[in-house]
Order: C-alpha cells, then sequence, then structure tokens
DNA sequence: TATGCAATTGCGAATGACTCGCAATTGCAA
DNA sequence: TTGCAATTGCGAGTCATTCGCAATTGCATA
C-alpha cells in the first residue's frame, strides 16, 4: 500500500499520470479482502463516481498490474473470469470450495519448492506460476461424500 | 488409450452414443503429443471429416471431459483458450517459454504433497488442481537475461 | 433385418469477458 | 496559465465458446 506521493512518483517514472480514476480503483482493491473481478470492481467504482466507464476500469488493472501493484489471478476451473488482489498479501494460493464457491487463502512452500527443484533439473526459469486448487471445504466435504456415496450405490 | 469396444460400452452407460465425429476426434488426440486447443482439433478432424462442425468438436471434448477420458488445461497466462490432452499420460505439469513459445512438460511430486499438507492441516478435500508455468526454457533465459541486464543499465 | 425414437449433428445466431478507435477531457511540466 | 500527451467515456469490435433448433443417425428392440 504505497503512499499518495509515491504512486504518483511511481506512475510518474513509465510516463503516466495519477488519475481520479485510478486512485479509486486502487483503493477499492486496496481495502477488501474479497477477490474481486472487474465486473466488482466496477460495480463499486462506479457507487463513488456514476461516470466512471468499465474499459477504464480495464485499463487501470491492466497499468495497475504492469506496475506490479496488483496481481490478476483466476480461480477453479472457471478461467473465463479474471480476479484482482493487492501484491500486498505475501504469497499465498487459492482454493475454490465446489460447494458453498467460498474462496480459501491457502499457504504452502511446495510450489516454490518445485520451482527451485526444476529449475535445478532442467535449466528452465521461471518468472510466473498460476495455481489455483478446487475441492470442497472442510464444511460442505462431508454432504459432499455422503451424496457420492449415494450415488455409487454404496453403504 | 481405450479399446473401440470398451469406448462404446462407457458411452451407452451414460446414455451415449459412439458417433463417427467423436471417434475420429478422440483418435486424434490420442495419436498425438502436441498440445491441441478446439480450434486445432477442428483443423486436424476437418481434414477427415469435411462437414464436421467447429460445435460439435467443443460438445465432443465436452463429453471427453466428463467422461474423463481427455483433460483441459489451460497454458501461461494466456487463460483464454483451453488445450486438450488425453489422462493416458501420467501427472505432469506445462511450462511455457515466454521466448520460443514451447510448451515443456515438467514432473513433481510437490503439488500432490501441497494437497496432502493443506488437507491434513484445513480438512479441504481436492477434486482439482489447476497448474501452470512461464519463464523461460534453458535455451531462451541466457538471451533474456543478457536483454534484462542491458535494459536495466546494468554490466 | 426393419423400426422408432432419443441422442447427436450442423448451422447460424447468441453470449460474455475483454479490447479498441476515436473524439473530448484533463494531469502536470514548464 | 498554457500546451500537449496521457487518459477517459463511449460505442463498436473481437473471439472463444455456447445455444436453439430442425434434420440426421446410433442402436435397442421387435
Amino acid at each position: 500500500m504505497a503512499s499518495k506521493k509515491s504512486l504518483t512518483a511511481q506512475l510518474r517514472a513509465s510516463g503516466r499520470r495519477l488519475t481520479p480514476q485510478r486512485r479509486l480503483i486502487l483503493s477499492i482493491l486496496d481495502s477488501t479482502d474479497d477477490h474481486l473481478d472487474a465486473d466488482e470492481v466496477f460495480a463499486r467504482a462506479r457507487r463513488r463516481d456514476s461516470r466512471l466507464n468499465l474499459a477504464t476500469v480495464y485499463r487501470t488493472l491492466g497499468v495497475l498490474k504492469e506496475m506490479e501493484l496488483v496481481e490478476q489471478r483466476y480461480f477453479a476451473r472457471d478461467h473465463k473470469r479474471e480476479y484482482y488482489e493487492t501484491v500486498s498479501k505475501g504469497e499465498h494460493y487459492h482454493f475454490t470450495c465446489l460447494g458453498c464457491r467460498e474462496i480459501i487463502e491457502v499457504e504452502t512452500p511446495r510450489i516454490q519448492q518445485a520451482q527451485v527443484e526444476i529449475t535445478a533439473l532442467t535449466g528452465v526459469q521461471f518468472t510466473h506460476a498460476c495455481v489455483c486448487f478446487e475441492g470442497y471445504c472442510a464444511d460442505c466435504a462431508p454432504a459432499e461424500n455422503a451424496s457420492r456415496r449415494k450415488h455409487n450405490g454404496q453403504s
């Protein structure tokens, strides 16, 4: 979460300007723990600036991404839709519950470890990993298992 | 690679039929190591059946996916496009080289390990993991590093 | 082997997330 | 304060994927 002053500086460094729209969109991402897609960012931003356009949201998310202030993610198998979150959070991955659709953030060093090992073995250099999990959360799993047993005719 | 007879049976078991189109599309996926998207499957299939329709390709890929004969994947950050491969290959993940666009298959037990550990810790149950890596392959990495140094003004 | 009908296909149109072109607006360096 | 390049709003465009529907076709059964 950069201060307003350094945000201007960061933008200026790449010949960009700080506009109210950009400040608004970044503040929305900065002040939530929800995972938002462009439409949801748009909806929330629109409440504060009724003239704001969806294309501007996409363009702004693009520059914030380039500036590495926000990261784009995909959740579960629905890769139709991009979600955004600020980079201030540490390394973590996302698990989508197919029962209640909740998105649970999980941590594990194994992904990094995999990358290190694969680099050592093959010489490839990683720049990015896209990892998302899906399944059933601790609350939904029992119900899911029960219905699967029933469906398979087991007792 | 199921035999033709058991493929019919598998289809019938879920009230489906074995059509020439389905056989054709599955055979294309079965007989290549390339990673194909729907358009490429369509192009290859069309050479053998000029009446084949793209919608049929999508629908067929859908049923093969449901039957767990093929898996859908996303590569690199281009999540706009789905790729398909048969499940006959063992567990592996994909690394896309941003230099030459080659897709390299990599193996690592760490992803599975991560899932086991997360389950033990949190009680969530995994059904699917979507993992894709990007970066530079051993051939492209040196050139990329050189250009990055130059760009940053380092020696 | 012929028949009936539900599953499947081909086709064109629709969907939906995202992007673009362009004229009007607006940060911001000077 | 001015000038102009960056940015916005807007409508139209893109493109992978899906849908509706009439025509076709596997295949269980007679």
